[in-house]
DNA sequence: CTGTCAATACCGACCGGTTGGTATGTTGTC
DNA sequence: GACAACATACCAACCGGTCGGTATTGACAG
């Protein structure tokens, strides 16, 4: 008889647990989520978890790739198209709004545990996130140094006023709420660009 | 022989431990700090700790409260003016950057738990912050519909745009770093200012 | 088409260590 | 000698992770 679940189950298992584990580390924070959580949501055992993550800790790595990945590759395609910074700064916003709307719960795991992940493994991850940031801040400082951006606020503050709301994003945005991601993306934009306008 | 710490000691007991428990919380979150590492770090025993803190969970809502109280005060203390929707909102932005900044460490721990933290005991210190938000969405909101605000954005927008930089200040602010508070606030207030100038 | 065999997928009991919390001192002060 | 202010010793529960085992699959031989 037997079960055959390879083919049967709903989910592939390792797909299982990583959704699993995003609900809960959404919902509760990594540290306060238990490995035996994240397995009884899942449906599986302990042992299943550690035959596909060599630790706790690389769910959310994965989770951390997931969420960066995409939105650096957006990046340079972004910046590599060699517009104007208006509609460069535009399109980033766009990207990162939607972009991490559409991953909110990946999102939520990863922003809150940032800070407190200081080992070796995630530097490299880190080194991402922050060289995503100097280019924002790079483009904003180059536009306003051309006099096409006004130095109303500095590019620290501009970059931080886009990624605060990103990074708070899970507080309040709802997929299936009133305002799709693009509407607050344009919104953001309108807001930002018009303080900016020369 | 004895110690007679009581008057000794450089600062209170409780205050010492409450110091300590804020600088783990804020490296390293709520959850993965243990009880035991507070009371190293604050140089006393658990025995001591659970004489002053019936729960670990209380060192946090302390936090919380120091956090939002002072905040929550000023904004009454600003609306009650009652003058022009750009003076009321440019205090607002000021006092909490400003009171943020100040209390930087706190407000690490408090932002980075407080989604997680959903049990009857901070219900009542989350409506306090909802209702923190509400009203300068409501500021914004009477502005605009007065047309002394333009309607770039929402006030849904507008507001996150402020806290998103206060919720994440703590990842990038320095206080010995070489732009003051008052100074951050001021050009956010000039950017979202601007943008929302009818 | 069938038998063999190694690899893969997964289970569930188990491990040492740590957790938040407590019960019981001990000590100085009024 | 009552009481606040702590220290010490200790506990049951739970933690992340391991391990020996088993069911299932796929490749290959005949």
């Amino acid at each position: 008889m037997g079960r055959s679940r390879t083919v049967a189950g709903v989910a592939g298992v390792r797909e299982r647990i990583l959704a699993a584990a995003t609900e809960l580390f959404a919902e509760q924070g990594y540290a306060a989520t238990s490995v035996q959580q994240v397995v009884d949501r899942a449906g599986v055992t302990k042992g299943g978890l550690y035959h596909y993550f060599g630790a706790k800790e690389d769910l959310l790595i994965e989770m951390y790739r997931a969420v960066f990945g995409e939105r650096l590759a957006a990046l340079d395609r972004i910046v590599g198209q060699g517009r104007d910074p208006e509609w460069t700064l535009r399109a980033i916003i766009d990207d990162i709004v939607v972009g991490t709307a559409a991953m909110i719960k990946e999102s939520a795991a990863v922003s809150r545990e940032l800070a407190a992940m200081d080992n070796e493994r995630t530097q490299r991850l880190q080194a991402d996130w922050r060289r995503y940031q100097e280019t924002v801040r790079g483009l904003i400082r180059d536009a306003q140094e051309a006099g096409v951006f006004a130095a109303v606020a500095s590019p620290e503050i501009v970059s931080w006023s886009i990624f605060g709301v990103t990074n708070s994003l899970h507080t309040w945005y709802r997929p299936d709420g009133p305002k799709p991601a693009a509407a607050i993306a344009e919104e953001l934009a309108d807001l930002v660009l018009t303080g900016l306008r020369a």
